[in-house]
DNA sequence: TGAGCTATTTATAATCA
DNA sequence: TTGATTATAAATAGCTC
């Protein structure tokens, strides 16, 4: 074993800043990450909590995990709560158009709304004001944009499905005039689907 | 000082797993808390990287950090490349029947979808985000509650339908049968409808 | 590269103030 | 509660292989 005289020959205390050697701050950051992650694994494990590491080397390289709940929904929980912090200005001007669009909602609110998961999101939604704005206008744009493609979505479905059913009606209706026409019996009182005129 | 005589008095080894105790678990969350973003600090420094932890207490509070580039752009990095994983989460409701639909949705997708009522959604919420944080809340609460409702009314309506049809074509079946048996002509050749392998 | 190896530095559990 | 204190447990810097 041999070492500089000039070293403390070995593990010394390190400065927290940037680590100029290169390869030197490549095995401290693959050993210092491995770290992070594991203590934040503990940390979850010991104490019941949620943890969400993201990490991006200087090459840009991700890596990240998490404990507790799955990734995604702490970092929702941390958008929702940090989603009221900016943009207002962007659309300060556009107040007026709120009182217009006002009758429709209350419309809507007379209508039964299911339960528990309308509590959490109201939750969430009460969690948003108490905290920054930062990226709500974007994070609730987008909600509401994937809440309407699926509304979107559901209709096309239900209009295909209607279109089927229709269609299968019409067919049996026919087969059965045919059936009349050869047998002279009367076999008709089909209805047309009552949900039909749910779509609309 | 004076301790316990089984205790190795005071700092022992702990296992990782939940601690029991109430009040000492709070006080290793705090503790370890601090340790985590500690740790994350030095090493995006030590690094040159980019750290975000997001943390959320077994009580639901959050806590968060991140250093080198600023939490929001962490966290969109981490968003871009797994964009996939989290387009599909349904951000405000978790409705747990989504990703039973992810299939149909992603199907759906290709379709082209119209962009007005979006459009027209989007004002609304952009309106609703000008005007004062509590009625901002207060909109999009109820907007998004609303779109929630219309899309499990619709589910349920494709149900009524998708069963409607389903039963139709089965009594076309038997219809068939009959037919068949007797003029003992062979008149099959149905095939299911393909939307009702939409539903599910 | 990656996987150990310790001497040290750090983190922290139990405890006390 | 919120901090100190301190004996221990863990992490890890610099090194070897």
């Amino acid at each position: 074993m041999q070492w500089s005289e000039k070293e403390a020959m070995g593990r010394r205390k390190v400065e927290i800043k940037r680590i100029e050697n290169k390869s030197s701050r490549q095995v401290t950051f693959c050993k210092r990450r491995n770290g992070l992650m594991e203590k934040a694994r503990q940390l979850s494990v010991l104490c019941g909590s949620s943890v969400a590491v993201v990490i991006v080397s200087s090459t840009g390289k991700l890596y990240s995990s998490s404990s507790g709940e799955s990734m995604a929904n702490i970092l929702k929980r941390f958008e929702i709560q940090h989603a009221d912090d900016l943009k207002t200005l962007d659309f300060a001007e556009k107040t007026r158009n709120y009182l217009s669009h006002k009758d429709k909602l209350e419309e809507a609110e007379s209508d039964n709304v299911s339960v528990d998961s309308l509590i959490s999101l109201e939750e969430q939604l009460k969690a948003a004001l108490s905290v920054t704005r930062a990226r709500k206008t974007e994070f609730i744009t987008e909600l509401v944009k994937t809440l309407q493609e699926k509304e979107k979505l559901l209709r096309e479905e239900n209009q295909v499905l209607a279109s089927q059913l229709s269609k299968m009606e019409k067919k049996r209706f026919l087969e059965t005039e045919d059936e009349r026409a050869m047998s002279l019996e009367n076999n008709s009182g089909n209805k047309p689907p009552k949900t039909l005129t749910l779509l609309k």
